[in-house]
Parts: C-alpha cells; structure tokens; sequence
DNA sequence: ACCTAGAATGAATGATCATTCATTCTCACG
DNA sequence: CGTGAGAATGAATGATCATTCATTCTAGGT
C-alpha cells in the first residue's frame, strides 16, 4: 500500500493587504461555525489554508484579528444601508424606502452566516467596551442616516405626529429583531414573511408611500 | 506585624437546589461582567464564595451549567411575559397590552446584567443547537400567547387588514431589537424613550385601544 | 456525646490554546 | 541567473482552564 502522497501545497507569498483579507474571512466562517468562544487559532488559520504562525504575522494578537473582524462586518452592513439611503441609486423616496428593506432582509445579509458573527458580537458587547465602541460608532452614522430619510418621508407625505428620531430607532430596532428571529427560530419565520413584516410597519408609519 | 487572621469563613452544608440557584446565580453575574466567552469556573465558584469542586458535584461539567443557567434565565422572562398575557391580573385588554410592555421594557428586564446573559447565549445559538432548541421553545411559547392576545384585541377594536401571527412576530422583533439597542447603544436610548416607541408602535396597530 | 452519610474543599492533573521565533522558502530586482 | 528582503512555516513554550478525587468537615440521627 502506497502512503497517499500529499499534494505539497506550495508556499504562495501574497500582499498584505490579501492575506489580512483571507483571515478575516477564515475568521467569520469560524465563527459562524464554531461560535465566537471556542473559535481558536488553529482553526481559523486551518480554515484560511495557511500556518498557525501567520495570525501573529499580519494582526499581532487574537483580540486584535477579532476585533478587524467585527470592523469588517460592521461597515460591510452599514455602508450598504447608508448608501441605499443616501439615494445614490433611487432618487424616489417610496423605492428608497423598498430598496433599503430588501436590504436589510435580502439574501446577503441575511446568510446565516452573516448573521451568527453579527450576534456572537452583540452577546459580548457587554463585557467588551471595544465591540461597544465599534458597532455604536457604525450605530450611529446608520441611525442618523435613516432619521434623515424618514424626515423626508414625513415631509412628502405631510405626516403629522411623527417623530423621525423614535421610529427611525423603532424601525432599526424591529429589522435587528427580525434578524434574531431569523436566526433563532427560521422555523418560524421565512424571510419573506420577514420582508412583509417589515413593510407593515412601514406602511402604518408610511400609508402614503407604501 | 501580625499575619491578618483570614476571617476563616466556616463550612456550610446546604440542600442542592439551594446550591444549585447559588451557582446559577452567580453564572449570570459572571457572564453579565465578563462574557460567556471568558467566564471560567473559578470565576462562577469564587463569585458564589464557593471552591472550585461544587460545581461539579452540582453539575456534572460547565456546558450543563451553562445549560442549565440559560433555561433559568429564559424561563424567568418568559413566564412573566406569559402570566401577563394571559390577562391573571388585568382583564382589560388595553391594560393587559400596557402591563406587558411596562414588563418586557421595566426595571427587572432590562439590567444590563440580565440584557447582557440574553444575548451573550443568542450569540452562541447559530454554533450550539442546545441553546437554540431551550431558546425558540420558550419563544415558540411566547408568540403562541402573544399572537392569542393581538387576536382578541383584534376581534375587539374590529381592526381590518391585520393577521395577529405577523403583527405578534414584528411586535417580538421590536421588543427584543429595542433590548439590543438598550444594552448597545444606552446613551442613544433611554428605558423611557424605548417604552415610547413600543407604545407607539401599538397604537398605530390598534388606534382604539392605546 | 458519638457516629457517619454525604456535602464541600482545593491541590493536582492533563488538555487546550495563544503566542513565539529559528528556520525555510519566494520572488522582485539587479 | 543569483540574491536578499521579508513572507510563511510549525514545533516548542508557557499560560490558562475544566475536571478529578483524596481528604476534611458538617449536621442529623442515635
């Protein structure tokens, strides 16, 4: 019996920029897997297709590559919802409003992977003033955005006893909720039935434009 | 200089249960502080003024106290939620719907700490089928109650064009993105402003009752 | 007062993990 | 081609942690 010959995977040397990149996408597939306490170095390394020693190499600690990580994630979702709301690609206000539902509930945020890493961190949160800092910053900027979109709605539509600042909060915190739901009970909830979800309580707010 | 005589703290003995709550108790305390992730035993035991064997003579392994810690926490929300819901001290059902936004985003609910626990174990739910499996029960309960709730205040206000199931699903995503948002963002949102937004968020649903 | 079932202790054990760094390998440039 | 700057490797190290269990202590029963 001949020993299976390894296929002697070549050393490939890469821009930093690259492997950085790898890593942190090692880092959510683990994550995702495995859960954000018994994520280790091994794995993430293994899953990335490299040595153990590169982690130390391109983020000097573990607490360093999770926390690009969590930056990673973080301005991936709100970078999408802020474009979309800043209108770059819907200059209508009704399809804007569409547009960012989709979004939020569409197939790529909605991955469970996605959503596990985006949770794993929130459940640190609070005993992570770093992650606080992080997600809160992106937080922010986000709820800003969407106040100011639905300030406009509301100026359109000639609404009256609206607050933009609470249901812009109201609305982000039922799409968080929503994708809780999705990722604890998806039994319950399809992401369709999401997305209806979500535009009910547009329409309520919104009768004019939804 | 004399040796400070340690106040040598004296043995007790105690029935079980009673340690077992103790261990649970300060399991919550710890995760609340430090994370789920970085909670060790000695830290739980030393928490509960313990030594480090009680646990596991009251629980075989830390994963069956961490199980078994969840299942409390999980049980006390949602048993209070449900009692209220099922209308034991309110018959009105505008006071029902108010009593149990006044519970879900009161005093006992949204500590930190006990804020902190819930998600620390929603953010492990996506890698441990365990925890998902204790979680969506209770929430599976939850909605049921819930959804019977919305049903009757339905039938009552003669409210057209709304499905008690869906409305129940984004009134839960809404109360738990709020708890999110309270743990996450604390100096955006207040308990005060938080319990607005539900509030409103019921009324647009039900005009008549809230 | 004595005895003993079993509750509680904590030093010891072995497993797991992040991090290090001496060595090997690549490839851009001369 | 040849070479060296620095990218990549992975065995070794030391730290941390869950779990064990021989021993100590307690309290209810006699």
């Amino acid at each position: 019996m001949k020993a299976a010959a390894t296929p002697q995977k070549r050393r490939k040397i890469l821009p930093k920029a690259q492997r950085r990149q790898q890593l942190i996408e090692a880092t959510i597939a683990c994550i995702a897997r495995y859960g954000l306490a018994s994520t280790t170095m091994h794995m993430v390394t293994r899953e990335a297709g490299l040595s153990v020693g590169i982690a130390n190499l391109h983020f000097k600690t573990k607490e360093n590559l999770l926390r690009e990580t969590l930056r990673y994630v973080a301005e991936e979702y709100h970078k999408g919802q802020i474009d979309i709301m800043k209108g770059l690609e819907a200059d209508n206000l009704s399809n804007r409003l569409t547009a960012l539902l989709h979004f939020q509930l569409g197939r790529g945020v909605t991955q469970r992977q996605k959503m596990s890493v985006w949770f794993a961190y929130y459940g640190e949160v609070g005993a992570r003033p770093v992650y606080q800092k992080i997600v809160s910053a992106w937080d922010r900027a986000a709820a800003r955005e969407l106040e100011f979109l639905f300030a406009s709605v509301i100026r359109e539509g000639g609404y009256t006893d609206i607050d933009p600042g609470e249901l812009a909060i109201g609305y982000a915190a039922l799409i968080d909720g929503l994708h809780l739901a999705l990722l604890v009970t998806p039994r319950e909830l399809t992401k369709q039935n999401a997305k209806k979800i979500g535009r009910d309580f547009l329409r309520r707010a919104f009768p004019n434009h939804i």
